[in-house]
DNA sequence: TAGAAACGCGAGCGATCGCTCGTGTTTGCC
DNA sequence: GGCAAACACGAGCGATCGCTCGCGTTTCTA
């Protein structure tokens, strides 16, 4: 019979393949996508994105982001080379989009914003987000990504430590680097806590957390900035809108 | 996707205890153990440990668990009937010790100690506890534990979020329910936060982190206690160098 | 209109994993 | 010593999952 266990192989292909020739320079496959292919991969993206979200990304089978979309695997398979590669470009388009669209959201330290001001827009960006696309904190902040995966979030992780560093330093000019990166590492720490908690939530409920989450940021950050900008030992009425 | 079995085995009498006499011993249990027995779940115990914390829960197999034990599949399943009942009982061991050893880690409420003092010792204790015990963190806060292993997270999270919130009423009797609530979900979520960078984190710079979560937790309710239990409005000496 | 290439399908391969089973060894008790 | 139960082993079963392959269909291009 053809139960022919315990076959050990010849280490064949279990190369994990990963990108064909992906050292050095990177063989492009000039694929020709035609319309119809261009729209089964948003299609195949967003099915993906559901399942993610519902599953997580090691829990998700592709026959099952295949089947949510409609397709068969094979088809799946014409278009993405692995499941990996499923999840990169997904993240890779959320990436992209969130420049676009938030991109500065933590860039100016224009020096006459207020501690609040500067949190509240921050926060307000980043949650919105979030909000619209749950994905992205499956796939940023899950704990089975993969490797390929694990690089694009520590890439995000660390480019929001240095600016959340640069703005902590404008406001703290003479402070200790090593204390400046712990507090960024903590900034992005709580706001990741309080993400959760908003994502856990709805409508009103979720509105709360997102003021408690600014509350957490100002009253931690506030002692800090002392008295340079001032004005923030009681947040007092509503800071959001 | 998981738990498919339908081939209920023959010694399917797993209703291992839980349901009922929860505290009490586990009858139900016709099987004998010897002391060699008894010193191979420890040792089983203590492979798993170091598995899950390495790997996480659902990408550990129990090959790797009993190779890692330096024993064969079969006599792990001598044991446990599965690999959740693995994770239960490691997990339950946990529980029982911690609750053995820092029980009362949250529960006094006397009225003389302050915020400082609430928090620092609370906090001091489970920073300790997790320190001390890694894959109590993989098991509780993983996001791949399976459905049981989630009930004695729930649990232990409704535990500590009443204590939280019965400790924060007693400094606030008049405040909102509802907002004492998320407040109580915002400080479990806070030190999740906190323990997660103590754990990556070791010698001085885990200290660091530690002083760093006490901090945020007293800033975040100091403006909420206000002058009830007074001083708080700066956490004493410089929190920074 | 013919050929090529992109698209689409779904059965199934190969590998892994949780778990079992038949068999042999050790231990406790008479 | 004799016997039953607990302990130990490890090949392998059954199921799943990522992914492939052969073949049929649609679309583009000349």
């Amino acid at each position: 019979m053809s139960a022919n266990r315990e076959k050990d192989g010849p280490q064949s292909q279990e190369g994990q393949a990963g990108q064909d020739g992906q050292d050095g320079q990177e063989k492009e496959q000039p694929r020709r996508r035609q319309a119809r292919g261009e729209r089964r991969i948003a299609q195949l993206l967003e099915a993906a994105a559901a399942v993610f979200t519902t599953t997580g990304y090691s829990a998700a089978s592709t026959n099952a982001i295949a089947r949510e979309a409609g397709v068969s695997p094979g088809t799946l398979y014409q278009f993405f080379p692995n499941k990996e590669a499923i999840a990169i470009e997904l993240g890779g388009r959320l990436m992209r989009q969130m420049r676009e669209t938030y991109g500065e959201a933590l860039a100016p330290v224009d020096p006459t914003t207020s501690l609040e001001e500067a949190v509240t827009a921050a926060v307000d960006r980043f949650i919105a987000f979030n909000c619209e696309h749950p994905v992205f904190f499956t796939l940023m902040h899950g704990p089975d990504v993969p490797g390929r995966m694990a690089e694009e979030h520590d890439a995000l992780h660390a480019t929001l430590l240095g600016r959340i560093e640069a703005l902590l330093s404008s406001l703290l000019p003479d402070a200790d680097p090593a204390e400046l990166n712990r507090t960024a590492q903590m900034c992005l720490g709580l706001y990741k806590t309080g993400l959760e908690l908003v994502l856990a939530h709805e409508g009103a409920e979720r509105e709360a957390y997102v003021r408690e989450l600014k509350h957490v940021l100002i009253r931690y950050l506030a002692p800090l900035v002392g008295d340079r900008l001032g004005r923030a030992g009681t947040p007092g009425p509503a800071p959001t809108a």
